[in-house]
DNA sequence: TTCCTTATTGCAAAAAGTTGCAATAACATA
DNA sequence: TATGTTATTGCAACTTTTTGCAATAAGGAA
């Protein structure tokens, strides 16, 4: 509750409203740790948003992506995941166990600025997962 | 025809067979020198193979991918593309245009080895879609 | 508080992608 | 070349995601 009621005002300012929709969404980002599936938080925000549907859950998490407060995420499987827009990181991921670890944006600090350099863009997003073997599975290979 | 046909000892190799289906979609991505939704690989693919099914192509695209003939890649509105696996490359996609542009698997490779040795893990993967704003857009802002 | 504009939602239909299963056909073996 | 094994396909049902549109309600202004 309180967690989403300080995105108000950043939403006024774009002239986007709160919602009883975008509150329960924000509050069930905000309050799970990790990656969620659109129907993960639709299950969640349903049971405080009465009549909440699957429709609007899209939409929001997509709406809250391009405002900055998610972060989408492909995780492999081609399925989006979303989680609130906290902290800057990266994943790892490995492709035989499914075993994930953070990484922290400071490690590709100096290869984004090579990337800006080289292309002329200025780079925006910074949630990346990258793929991979964990150390354990590559013994078994 | 021809490209196609090279792949097949590969397949074989592993216990996979080569049929007129695989033939047909790697043609197509062979000769398509950009990323292909499964729907467009479909209508071009189908017009060698009579009866083909939407299902298998999308059961192909992935197989390929699984097997490094083919590269899958997350564009940003959430739905795969594929192309043909034959350069390590990576994608700067603009917010704000849609324009796009390939990097060299080069300028990321400090980076990839950074990421390596700080998590343990061995990166398979080198095909990463970066997002930001364009030069054009950049000056809109 | 009341009114007005329009951003947002729910609904329902459509599109995209996945899956189980029986029939088919690739290809290794003899 | 004929045979047997099983990887692969098509089909159809199902799940997930997107979209158009009319009804609703957020919130600025009076
Ligand atoms: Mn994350
Ligand atoms: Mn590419
Ligand atoms: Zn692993
Ligand atoms: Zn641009």
């Amino acid at each position: 509750m309180s967690c989403s009621q300080e995105y108000t005002p950043q939403l006024r300012a774009r002239g986007y409203r709160m919602t009883p929709q975008r509150h329960a969404i924000l509050h069930v980002l905000c309050h799970s740790g990790k990656h969620l599936s659109p129907s993960e938080v639709y299950v969640r925000a349903q049971k405080q948003v009465a009549g909440l549907t699957e429709a609007t859950v899209y939409r929001t998490l997509e709406f809250l992506a391009e405002n900055g407060l998610a972060r989408p995420s492909h995780v492999g499987n081609g399925r989006l995941v979303y989680e609130i827009a906290n902290h800057e990181h990266h994943h790892i991921k490995c492709r035989n166990c499914g075993d994930e670890m953070e990484v922290e944006h400071n490690l590709l600090k100096s290869m984004y600025q090579k990337l800006e350099s080289a292309s002329g863009y200025q780079l925006t997003d910074s949630h990346v997962t990258f793929f991979g073997l964990c150390p354990d599975c590559q013994k078994g290979e």
